[in-house]
RNA sequence: GCCCCCAUCGGCUAGUGGCCUAGGCCUCCGCCCUUUCAAGGCGGCAACACGGGUUCGAAUCCCGUUGGGGGUACCA
């Protein structure tokens, strides 16, 4: 029943951390393997010499298994096939289909420069592809080393039906001829690239749509070497919020950061999915494996998409209410213990505490300040107590609360907040007029987990300290 | 300069000629939840870039303009 196994590829260059667009773009190829029981391949194109690392190529292996990308072939490295490049190139320059070019970098800028001038393309005109061997000797002599140029045969036009754009064209004579192995020896992006996902069985290529215009130099390399070309689907790009080119300057764009600000991989998985695709028109919160299941190519958007940190945060939220209670405590340790948080310490605690911010939080850097108090000192949040010190029925609040819950016999949530429900009825308050100040007594804040449950959590003795404590600052302070 | 791509609310998007006085989600604003709130519930603001066609009928098709993006390397 599967017509022909899709074979697709993920092929970054180590050359810094992984920016969340190839995350993107790998995440597609991912999918699209998965959905349609296909195979994706890993390589590393790092014939960049200057600029690969193996650091990087680390980071990548972190963020993608982090992300929970896998891959069925590979990891390869273009390094690892000089050679082939090489060879190849050489059997093209025998067939005719390729020649060395020994313009130097100031005759082509030179020759550049005047096209400008003109209002021409700015294509290699060929001129060493005339060269008799009597000029290419005197070349040779003068110690000049050539790169190798393939012929890009300027009649007609190349065409593809790009699988998201449909059909594209360029005019031939347009291209010109261009180089795929430098005067190092070693093969440009533009031979490299399509050569190995030639050697892989490559059959649709999906990448960035800043690749898109480098397809007719690629599919002439198809050509040359007589392969069977692929499909090719070009993907949106991903903007920042000025619409231009997500960059570091924008901010976290590197996968890692937002894994350590605490970020779910399902959060970033499902976020990254959303930017150039839908799977109608009302879901957005989705698993890993609903993505699988209902990805196709069909439905991703043509149109470029700003990557939006709000959405993301909530989806985040979204996804840290998704996990299982314990789930939620490991993924916060976790989390605890990569930041190196005090807090990391005391995982019993930590298990207590989490059930009652699960619903609450978006990302779990904001455990510490939300939840910090249980742990430890209470730290007074000035803005909060001086709402509390301002209120007139503050005293009174924090009065009544005290002796109800000097009354309760087992301390647990629901006898505090029966306790606490009797005061409001005796003193007349409303709830959030008590409630309140006992808040910020216990919490040091305005904002914190429900009130009940972290009374109960923090014990009898703890709160009612607490709440003696701030009641004191009436008398000193008022 | 030349080539290519794109164009629905502030953002992500649904929409493939009539179901659209354009739907959903995020943000923002307001209200509610006899517990604050960053959680939850409810509600609100807000868009088919412009101009021509085609058609009985256009957000949807065609052309142009404008705008944005990408490419134009012995980077990938």
């Amino acid at each position: 029943m599967p017509n022909e196994a899709v074979r697709v590829r993920f092929p970054p260059s180590p050359t810094g951390l992984l920016h969340v667009g190839s995350a993107r773009t790998a995440l597609y190829n991912w999918l699209y393997a998965r959905h349609t029981g296909g195979v994706l391949v890993l390589r590393f194109e790092d014939t960049d010499r200057a600029r690969s690392t193996p650091e990087a190529i680390d980071q990548a292996l972190r963020v993608l298994e982090w992300l929970g990308i896998d891959w069925d072939e590979g990891p390869t490295r273009q390094t690892e096939r000089m050679d082939e490049y090489v060879s190849t190139a050489e059997r093209l320059v025998a067939d005719g289909r390729a020649y060395p070019c020994y313009c130097t970098a100031e005759e082509l800028d030179a020759e550049r420069s005047e096209r400008q001038k003109q209002g021409l393309p700015l294509t290699y005109s060929g001129r060493c592809r005339r060269l008799t061997d009597a000029e290419r000797r005197k070349f040779e002599e003068e110690g000049r080393t050539p790169a190798i140029r393939l012929v890009f045969d300027p009649a007609g036009e190349t065409v593809i039906e790009d699988v998201i754009r449909g059909v594209v064209r360029w005019d031939n004579a347009l291209q010109g001829d261009f180089i795929i192995l430098r005067s190092d020896r070693t093969p440009t992006y533009q031979f490299a690239n399509p050569l190995d996902d030639i050697a892989a069985s490559i059959t649709h290529v999906l990448r960035g749509e800043d690749l898109l215009s480098s397809t007719p130099r690629q599919l002439a390399v198809y050509r040359a070497v007589g392969a069977p070309e692929p499909r090719f689907g070009h993907l949106p790009m991903i903007l920042g919020p000025d619409k231009k080119k997500l960059s570091k300057r924008h901010g976290a764009v590197s996968v890692e950061e937002f894994r350590d600000r605490g970020y779910l991989a399902d959060a970033v998985v499902n976020y990254l999915a959303l930017i150039g695709w839908s799977f109608d028109d009302r879901t957005t919160v989705m698993t890993r494996d609903e993505l699988v299941e209902r990805f196709t190519l069909e439905r991703v958007n043509p149109s470029p998409g700003v990557f939006d940190e709000a959405k993301l945060e909530w989806l985040n939220g979204e996804h840290l209410r998704l996990l299982t209670p314990g789930r939620f405590t490991s993924e916060l340790q976790r989390y605890l213990d990569l930041e190196g948080s005090a807090l990391a310490a005391q995982p019993e605690r930590v298990a207590e505490v989490a059930p009652i911010v699960q619903e609450k939080l978006r990302e779990l850097s904001q455990f510490e300040g939300f939840a910090g108090f249980l742990f430890g000192p209470v730290e007074y949040d000035e803005e909060a107590v001086r709402r509390v010190v301002d209120d007139p029925d503050a005293p009174r609040a924090l009065e009544s609360a005290r002796a109800a819950l000097e009354q309760v016999a087992d301390w647990d949530a629901e006898a505090i907040e029966e306790a606490l429900r009797g005061a409001c009825e005796e003193t007349g308050l409303k709830p959030r007029v008590l409630f309140g100040p006992v808040r910020v007594a216990i919490s040091g804040r305005t904002v914190a987990p429900g009130l009940f449950e972290s009374l109960q959590l923090l014990g009898r003795d703890e709160s009612l300290a607490r709440i003696a404590a701030l009641g004191r600052r009436f008398v000193t302070e008022g």
